[in-house]
DNA sequence: AGGAAGTTGCAACTCGATTGCAAACTATCA
DNA sequence: TGATAGTTTGCAATCGAGTTGCAACTTCCT
């Protein structure tokens, strides 16, 4: 997304769209596959990492991004690609952890199957984190066992 | 399970039945919730954290506990209920952590849906983890608002 | 019994993430 | 324009969950 887009879609979900929050949420709205604080970070050299961590946590509260956690030890960060307000759980795709290289990937075309819960129950959001093998390292392993 | 019971499950899954060992799985097979490993640590005056997180990495590697995030910021363990030496992930059940109260509870009786990967991928495990709020939080919100 | 291997407890450390605080910036209005 | 209140940012310190190095202890085997 272009830097207009971006604060539009800032304003769009009431956030103040400085510059670090521009920043924060063009470039996950640049990556394939969701970021952690630490590998943005990294790609964000201009910004202190209390300020990315805040900024998350704003974008997060105003569900302009998820988060979820992928058994890597830090926490995922994806923009939310629906743009009505509520973004649907069904709507959205489930991730793979590979255990090898240890990269979360989206799949885009999969997505979450939705329990229906028991009486009582509110539903917000569900992480549905497949572990495993991806086909790169399954590759590499065959070749040299 | 009992004391005996722990032990031999141990031996079966091909672990040296120690006393620390014992007293961790025998906790996890009394709760009826999962545990993080700084509630095992409240539970198990005797043992030192770090035995117990050893003990708890034993365990998962010879699948006799499970473990995923709840996003409650600490890892959760939970005995393995199948007794089969490979625990089927569509046997499982799902989660439910109540942002409110932070807890979470095992939806028994709900199985965790089992998506159909793409060609290449090789499947361990499932984190299926509703977010939300429970039942009891849901009547003491409605109560006074 | 004696020695090797495995286990445990303590303290120190790692790592991801958050917080307190002061400086910098922004918005508003006189 | 300049004053001022409110917001945002960067730095350093801190937090909290979990792991690791090491020495003491236990268990196992002959």
């Amino acid at each position: 997304m272009s830097t207009k887009q971006c604060e539009d879609m800032l304003v769009g979900k009431g956030v103040r769209p400085t510059a670090a929050r521009i920043l924060v949420l063009q470039k996950l709205s640049e990556r394939t596959s969701p970021a952690s604080l630490f590998e943005l970070e990294a790609e964000l050299e201009t910004l202190d990492k209390s300020t990315i961590s805040r900024s998350l946590a704003l974008l997060l509260e105003h569900h302009a991004i998820h988060s979820f956690e992928d058994g890597s030890g830090s926490i995922k960060y994806e923009i939310c690609q629906s743009r009505s307000e509520t973004c649907p759980v069904g709507d959205r795709h489930i991730h793979f952890f590979c255990e090898v290289c240890r990269k979360t990937s989206c799949l885009n075309n999969i997505k979450i199957p939705v329990a229906q819960l028991p009486e009582g129950y509110i539903m917000d959001t569900i992480n549905y984190t497949v572990k495993g093998v991806c086909p790169l390292c399954n590759k590499r392993r065959s070749l040299k066992p």
